[in-house]
RNA sequence: GCGCCCGUAGCUCAGAUGGAUAGAGCGACAGGCUUCGAACCUGUAGGCCGGGGGUUCGAUCCCCUCCGGGCGCACCA
């Protein structure tokens, strides 16, 4: 790990800086990484900014620092280059070693709690790639989260009332006539995500041939809300069994969580009722009595950078009022009924402790870890369940196209007075995920027509029964991935191969989801997600594969474990490492060793694409590294444990680095 | 119309707080398995970083503007 280096670095120079020129406010300057070892190991440009203030050459000025740095423990020496940067050379045996012995502990300060909130898929249908990056998304940032130390409670919110849900209570009752057993029956013989997948599509279709059938929805969800009748106690067991085959499919790809929050359970605990108080009480929500929104309670929706009356006098027109009244954001229906926003603004006052009640809760389950699952409940609840909520920070996972109502929420939270904990709330949005054309036509697709043909992309739509289900998806690859682990381990038990196949096929899905940068849109195509080969996860894991199976033989053949190797390398001669500036196996350990910079980045980012590169980078190093210099068959013993160290070394980071994307790494494949 | 996002090699994408020579995968072409596993490695070709202004010692990155594309702006969620 290098953080504690760069800091050492940086505050030695800002003291040297500050005792040479007496200057206060030391420009912000970063210890970057330049672009090749021969430049150094780690390189400052402070020289560059104070050239203006100073008014002097940056040449003159690095020379003047680096003349003033004094010895500094792990640094060989700091030099000026000639056009004014500062480049840092590592002690590097002592580097290697010290990380070897896990000496370079930096215990992560004790941070505030924090919820991410992800996956929350209406519990009506089978999961597909759209809640996959959803999921993937937020499943790495609680891993990410949690390697810096945070105190992490993962959320899945589930939407138990909404039109979703109805929609396919009326598609079982009203369509397909079927009775409370019969659904039963169905829920517990069928695949039954897939069967609602389908049926969905059929009551889109219903309502399309006759719009009165509307009416019907709103009557479902009227008894949904209700409570206590045939309807609701059908729903319950519709969203049980989705929510059940949801927790399934995410299993499969190692993701879990620590509380289910069920939307019925906030309106059966007055959760909304109370935070309608609050939101009344300071205005925040207010009656409107007029226009076409007469009835309704509404949230005015402040203006990004909004300039009234300039505005207004630069163009007097007509139109401004009626545009001023779209401002404006329903809250409560006319008809008495809350939206989704009211339910979800209820559910995050909750979240940051603020709404001054609680859940009851209740033991869901064991997930595929052996983590417990909970879940909210407004009956009795379980004494001995663990606290939630009440977080100082709050992450949700949420496609981009609904910024819109992120943006409210933390409006409504800063006209409560809440501006710090509006300031905690973040929105981590991401771009939606499309379907190739060439895709689409292998599902089956009709071929888009008129303005959608010229698309670039499907779009993903559950209404429609369009898209790719995650299960179908991992089916697939572990079919491809089994079949070329069975080619390659003859020897290995079918439940051998079978384990390295899910695996692998998790590996390239997760890596295929985080490579891209989360405001670009993915256009999904099949052909390209089953690609096992360059970037992709199975090439990661395929790296660290064969690291491992160098200690595996150097055990088997010569009885040598890593821990002899580290322990012997104090009295092993160093050329190995220490040999040219440009040495190979030096560049390897120093970028394996930069895991926990780059995690920082991410972080600061919310960018899983910098992990994602970093670790296919370090992956690439290493299988150029394997390729040219040998371990086994290396006669000269120095240069053996000096590169088996540094093999051991980037295995375990690589093997982190995959952890953090909820990558695992196969004993064979 | 307003807001947000995107535009980098033939295709798909990286280029953290402005820094040293703009990179990778795929595809194309040419090589490398009696060697620690070829899901690999080595090499070649391929770029007005959408256009134009500006800020600066320095811009793919920041500001303005235009062009092209996506998504939002419901008494749906």
């Amino acid at each position: 790990m290098i953080l504690a280096v760069q800091r050492l670095i940086h505050d030695e120079i800002v003291r040297v800086i500050t005792r040479l020129y007496g200057v206060t406010d030391v420009p912000v300057f970063a210890v970057e990484v330049p672009p090749t070892r021969a430049l150094g190991d780690l390189a400052v440009t402070v020289a560059f900014q104070l050239a203006r203030p100073l008014r002097n050459a940056p040449k003159a000025i690095a020379q003047e620092i680096a003349a003033g740095i004094g010895p500094l423990p792990g640094v060989a020496r700091l030099v000026a280059a000639p056009n004014g940067y500062l480049n840092v050379y590592l002690e590097r045996p002592t580097f290697l070693v010290s990380r070897l012995r896990h000496e370079i502990a930096a215990p992560p300060a004790p941070s505030d709690k924090t919820i991410v909130e992800h996956t929350a898929i209406n519990p009506n249908k089978a999961a597909h790639v759209g809640h996959l990056r959803n999921a993937a998304l937020g499943d790495t940032l609680a891993r990410v989260l949690r390697f810096c130390g945070v105190e992490i409670e993962v959320q899945n919110y589930i939407d138990d009332l909404g039109v979703q849900v109805a929609d396919i209570v009326v598609g079982l009752q009203e369509i397909e006539k079927r009775s409370p057993g019969q659904i039963r029956e169905i829920a517990d013989t069928t695949r039954f995500d897939y069967y609602c997948w389908d049926l969905y599509a059929k009551v889109t279709d219903w309502y399309e041939h006759d719009r009165e059938r509307l009416s019907v929805r709103a009557a479902t969800l009227h008894a949904l809300e209700e409570g206590g009748n045939d309807t609701a106690t059908t729903a319950a067991l519709i969203v049980d069994r989705i929510v059940r085959a949801h927790l399934k499919t995410m299993g499969r790809l190692g993701i879990g969580y620590d509380l289910l929050t069920y939307e019925g359970d906030i309106l059966r605990l007055q959760f909304w009722a109370h935070a309608f108080e609050i939101l009344k009480a300071s205005g925040a929500v207010f009656l409107q009595t007029e226009g076409r929104l007469a009835g309704c309670w509404v949230m005015r929706i402040d203006e990004p950078g909004a300039k009234e009356e300039s505005a207004e006098a630069e163009a007097p027109s007509g139109e401004g009022a009626g545009e001023s009244e779209a401002r404006e954001k329903v809250i409560v229906r006319s008809n008495g009924v809350v939206t989704y926003i009211g339910k979800d603004l209820a559910n995050q006052f909750w979240k940051l402790g603020l709404l001054g009640r609680d859940f009851k809760y209740r033991l869901f389950g064991r997930q595929e870890n052996g983590q417990p699952l909970w879940s909210t409940t407004s009956d009795a609840g379980d004494p001995d369940a663990p606290p939630f909520g009440h977080a100082k920070r709050i992450y949700n996972v949420i496609d981009s196209r609904q910024m819109y109502l992120q943006a409210l929420l933390s409006q409504a939270l800063r006209t409560l007075g809440h501006a710090e904990e509006a300031e905690n709330s973040v929105h981590f949005s991401y771009e939606m995920v499309g379907l190739s054309h060439a895709t689409a036509r292998e599902l089956g697709y009709p071929a888009p027509e008129g303005e959608d043909a010229t698309k670039p992309f499907v779009e993903v739509s559950g209404r429609k029964g369009l898209g790719v289900k995650i299960d179908d998806l991992l089916d697939l690859l572990i079919q491809k991935a089994s079949s070329e682990v069975a080619k390659r381990n003859a020897e290995l038990s079918a439940d051998e191969c079978g384990r390295a196949a899910s695996q692998i096929a998790v590996a390239a899905i997760r890596y295929f989801m985080l490579k891209y940068s989360r405001g670009k849109l993915i256009v999904f195509d099949i052909e390209e997600a089953l690609s096992f080969e360059g970037e992709s996860g199975p090439y990661l894991q395929y790296a660290v594969v064969r690291a491992n199976n160098i200690f595996h033989k150097l055990q088997e053949r010569e009885a040598l474990a890593e821990a002899d190797i580290i322990g012997a390398l104090a009295g092993t001669p160093a050329n190995e490492i220490t040999d040219d500036e440009e040495n190979v196996l030096w560049g390897l350990v120093f970028e394996a060793a930069r895991l926990d910079d780059i995690v920082e980045q991410v972080v600061r980012s919310l960018e899983f694409s910098v992990l994602a590169k970093y670790a296919f980078g370090l992956a690439q190093l290493f299988n150029a590294f394997y390729h040219r210099y040998p371990i086994l068959n290396e006669e000269r013993s120095d240069r053996k444990r000096w590169r088996a160290a540094g093999v051991a070394y980037v295995r375990a980071q690589l093997t982190r680095a995959l952890d953090l994307m909820g990558i695992e790494v196969p004993s064979r494949m």
